[in-house]
DNA sequence: CAGACTCTGTGAAATTTTTCACAATACGGA
DNA sequence: TCCGTATTGTGAAAAATTTCACAGAGTCTG
């Protein structure tokens, strides 16, 4: 049914759309030094990826290269950014003000992806009213109705751990569709919501891994 | 040389290693509230993971179930904690004090995961001195030694993207093997050195890429 | 204590992702 | 304009990862 705009090509694997970003950020950081064209190795060798791996990534979503030439940097930002969505504003609320939550709040990223932070909730009575970079913290009783009044459709989820289920299925209920995770927890959430997991946790212990095992790699 | 813990068994696939960490959260979780064994499949429904994918992940490491039991707990949490180094502490730096390095350093994760943040930098000389979580900021000029005094062995990246590199290319010459990184930047480093990005721009953009091809997958 | 049942460990198959390699194409200089 | 060079786009091969599926081992019930 929305096929369509990848019609016949192939599946495009998971983990292209994250390199996709990354290749955004180059061609933008290379944009503004006013470099006007880029090969897949050059994007490579910034990325740390190879060169094929570039051109495939791009291949699934059309053809922007120049034989010879490499690729056009003004074309391939305005091509990636359609690609990932940048052209639509999306609406965002946090869950959660403790100090990540309000690292969040603070964080200047969220501007340039075309991300706005509408919303902020906290299940704390103290915290309510308090206004941090401009967003007012509201109790979490208040999701629902403002998932819906404002439009959110990305939910951040900033509580502990023993809380982040709770608030998942809030967001689901009120049909949040796309869930960026803080909490270390595996949240449930049916089929057709998107969770990206985001786990300090996990992070640092996949550090520590390779620090014990040093060497083999 | 140390391939000896791992001597004939096949290599453990990258991907591995993150869920570990997943399963030692989940047998942590149950030892806590006193369940005695676990199976596969349930390990499994609580991570989100096939049944196959949990043993074959724990089969790279030895044989820890009990055919028609399951795991112990106990068991399989002490085995866990081991793969993943958690029996040496280790020391970590944080460079940069900004919104995000002063929420990493009220971040409670790092004492459970063997994990001392025993040292903190900064570049803005005002900041130079203030103490956050009992940790005093200190020059960025002070790193090197640092590294070396108190034997830090991963540094934490929490400066802008442009600076990533310049604090990239000082840890590493000082010697640390481990970097988790949060700036938006690609580092480059030498191969012996361990890079972890952790990247909210491209997480988002994961999202809202799936927000705009909604639907497919 | 025997038989039914459960659940692991693991090769082999299937799938997914990455790399290779090269024909086709466009550019740029003479 | 023509030739040499650079670089793309992409099937096909290789590699990595996940899933399947089942023999074998241990548990539990009556």
């Amino acid at each position: 049914m929305n096929q369509d705009k990848q019609q016949n090509k192939k599946k495009v694997p998971e983990s292209t759309i994250p390199r996709l970003s990354l290749y955004l950020r180059e061609v933008t950081e290379l944009s503004k030094v006013n470099i006007k064209t880029i090969s897949s190795a050059e994007l490579g060798e910034r990325t740390n990826l190879s060169d094929a791996q570039v051109r495939k990534d791009l291949g699934y979503f059309g053809q922007f290269g120049v034989s010879g030439a490499g690729y056009s940097v003004v074309d391939l930002k305005k091509a990636l950014e359609k690609i990932l969505g940048r052209d639509n504003k999306l609406n965002v609320a946090i869950i959660g003000a403790g100090h990540l939550g309000s690292a969040l709040l603070a964080y200047p990223g969220f501007k340039k992806h075309a991300l706005d932070i509408v919303a902020a909730f906290d299940a704390d009575k103290t915290k309510i009213g308090i206004e941090f970079e401009g967003v007012k913290i509201r109790s979490i009783e208040d999701l629902p109705m403002a998932v819906n009044k404002q439009n959110i459709s990305i939910g951040i989820i900033a509580v502990p751990a023993g809380e982040a289920q709770g608030v998942a299925d809030i967001l689901v209920k009120s049909g949040v569709e796309c869930i960026l995770n803080f909490a270390p927890a595996s949240l449930n959430v049916p089929e057709n919501v998107k969770v990206k997991d985001v786990d300090l946790s996990r992070e640092l212990e996949t550090l520590a891994y390779y620090l014990a095992n040093n060497g083999d790699r």
